[in-house]
RNA sequence: CGGGGCGUAGCGCAGUUUGGUCAGCGCGCAUGUUUUGGGAACAUGAGGCCGCGAGUUCGAAUCUCGCCGCCCCGACCA
């Protein structure tokens, strides 16, 4: 391809509309434009790379047994009723009606239509397992799009679906799947790290995320992972040695419970201070509502309530009770809300009290008073108040121990790149995909769904990979492996040079963009560099003497020699990033 | 949806407080000359319903009201 031909409107100004370094780059080095909010055209050298993207996933899907497929991006609403998620799915799910007013949906993820097709045409165990898969664009009205593709609401996405006989079936494919997604991700030279996650909306009990760790604010995910074995996971579910043994009561003799004046202090903070206790000698009570019941979770004063791990202990959704709510259940006003006294508060809004592990090995604590301005200290469990449920709902420190060996849990932000989840048989009751098992019995194909974020993949690989100058991609995800420049195009010699050595490198199936634009050198060094096509062959001033400078993008190293040097030297590249990991 | 901000040439912005002298700057673009290894210099030129609609006024980019779009923070989520 020649630069002179291609479409990639470079920019020297930085575009106010992005944030995000990659989404900068993006946008600066001519990949994407914005059509409105979320939603993006890919130029040539951004589809280039999401093809690429695509091709390396589709052809380790290949290997591990899976099948393309296309499904529609419009879908009928009722197929979403069926599964529940209608309801579930919230605004994020962009519905409309056909001109027949019959309720339709813009495909978020294709859960549904694959239950669907299998509840149609699966009815043997002799059919099953099978994967089916597609690479297409996705919609999902996002709350608030932001970083660019990061979160778009439109956005290209690969997504396998397993349909298996039963569990140890479902074991195998999730295992097929998560060795497919490890060998993806080496091979595009992205290094993730598989995460254990929550299920959320998809359901099923198992799911775990793959994730690129990064140092920017780029990640939406906390991740916490061993810095000793693989241990990694989403802040939502993680845990530690801590955590999984609790401690057991606390040795020391209960204190006479006492009411203490603290005018105006409601956060941990504040009391801590006031009362000069430290912040472990607090519990904090969080009022949440599970429908039309109250919770109040306790946990630790320097400890944070993790709301995934409430959720599960509630047995349901809960959201943060409002100060209307507080004020009725506690009669106090916000921040000085305790476990003592909550059930005679008011008989009819009786919470269940929920408690961090952790408060079981405490002892003479401060709590809210229930009262406005007021703590109580010298607090117990047992026989100051009663305990629903004891369980983890607090998140994970870093620096408590990891659960699986000696080694110390660390925390990082991610960006979750690909999933995985065990989804069992939502989908196939709620659609009616059944088949008949050998021992002649009617059951529930159990399935499972597998994504990776394609455009998502694209982007990340840029906020992990660039310079002040641009981007540097991977050899196997670049738009194009080399980048030949001509120094002067007016050159004789240097075009001649630069047109043998870019005819000889597409001979030997070298991906080359040359530079061909009537351009100056240094205005084609800025935009070389932005684009980030990872290998940059310079012909310039050496060209009389048959010489040609060969850099790799983001090294210093200069190599000077003969276009046959360089041939075999760019060659050798490519091979190398090949065989590597490939 | 709550909070904050922005909308003026393809891009980045000034001008709005105090209505008239206001259609401006830099980059980019076009043409010419000189240049040619890290976003060249000079000259000439094209390019605007100042987001849209009402209103106030002799007069609106500027004041008022409504609407639309975009960005940031939060709730939500992959």
């Amino acid at each position: 391809m020649r630069a002179s031909k291609l479409f990639f409107p470079t920019l020297r100004e930085i575009p106010g509309e992005a944030e995000l370094i990659s989404h900068r780059l993006l946008l600066r080095a001519g990949y994407i434009r914005r059509l409105t909010s979320g939603v993006y055209t890919y130029l040539p050298l951004m589809w280039r790379v999401l093809r690429k993207i695509e091709q390396i996933v589709r052809e380790e899907m290949d290997a591990a047994g899976a099948q393309e497929i296309l499904m529609p991006v419009v879908q009928p609403g009722d197929l979403w009723q069926k599964s529940g998620r209608w309801e579930d799915y919230g605004k994020e799910l962009l519905r409309f009606e056909d001109r027949r007013g019959f309720p339709s949906v813009l495909g978020p993820t294709h859960e549904e239509v694959i239950a669907a097709l299998a509840a149609g045409e699966i009815h043997s165990y002799r059919q099953l397992p099978m994967n089916l898969y597609q690479t297409a664009t996705k919609f999902r009205d996002e709350i608030r799009p932001r970083f660019g593709l990061l979160r778009g609401r439109e956005f290209i996405m690969k997504d396998a679906y397993s349909l298996d006989a039963d569990e140890a079936g479902l074991d195998a494919s999730y295992q097929q799947m998560a060795d497919a997604y490890h060998r993806v991700f080496a091979r595009m030279e992205i290094p993730v790290r598989m995460v254990e996650s929550d299920t959320g909306l998809m359901g099923g009990n198992v799911a775990h995320e793959f994730t690129l760790l990064v140092e920017t604010d780029a990640g939406e995910n906390t991740v916490l992972y061993c810095d000793r074995c693989d241990y990694a996971a989403n802040l939502e579910v993680a845990h530690s040695r801590e955590q999984d043994s609790p401690p057991p009561p606390s040795p020391e003799a209960p204190h006479a419970i006492k009411q203490v004046a603290t005018p105006d202090m409601r956060t941990i903070e504040e009391v801590s201070d006031f009362l000069a206790v430290p912040r472990e000698r607090l519990v904090k009570t969080l009022l949440y509502r599970a429908g039309d019941r109250v919770v109040a979770a306790l946990v630790r004063g320097d400890h944070e309530l993790n709301e995934t791990k409430l959720k599960k202990a509630a047995g349901g959704a809960v959201e943060m009770a409002d100060a209307e709510t507080v004020q009725r259940v506690t009669g106090a006003p916000v921040g000085f809300a305790g476990p003592v006294g909550l059930a005679g508060a008011n008989q009819d809004v009786r919470p269940t009290i929920v408690a961090d592990n952790a408060v079981r090995g405490m002892a003479n604590f401060v709590t809210g008073a229930n009262a406005a301005d007021a703590h109580l200290t010298g607090v117990n469990p047992h026989r100051d108040f009663q305990v629903d449920v004891w369980a983890d709902i607090r998140d994970t420190q870093p620096g408590e121990t990891c659960p699986q060996c000696d080694g110390k849990l660390l925390a990082a932000s991610g960006i979750e790149l690909g999933n995985i989840f065990k989804l069992g048989t939502k989908y196939s009751e709620g659609l009616g995909a059944r088949f008949t098992d050998a021992e002649g019995n009617e059951r529930p194909i159990v399935m499972g769904s597998y994504g990776i974020g394609i455009t998502r993949t694209a982007q990340a690989a840029i906020e992990k990979f660039h310079d002040d100058n641009g981007m540097i991609w991977p050899l196997p995800i670049a738009p194009f492996q080399v980048l030949v420049l001509i120094m002067n195009a007016a050159d004789e010699t240097q075009r001649r040079v630069a047109e043998d050595l870019y005819a000889r490198l597409q001979e030997r199936g070298v991906e080359t963009l040359l530079d061909d634009r009537d351009e100056r050198a240094g205005a084609k060094f800025k935009d070389a560099d932005l684009i980030g096509v990872p290998i940059q062959v310079v012909v310039g001033r050496l060209a009389p003497r048959g010489k040609v400078e060969v850099r790799r993008r983001g090294q210093p190293e200069r190599h000077e020699e003969s276009a046959d040097a360089a041939i075999e030297r760019v060659t050798a590249l490519i091979k190398g990033a090949d065989g590597g990991s490939g």
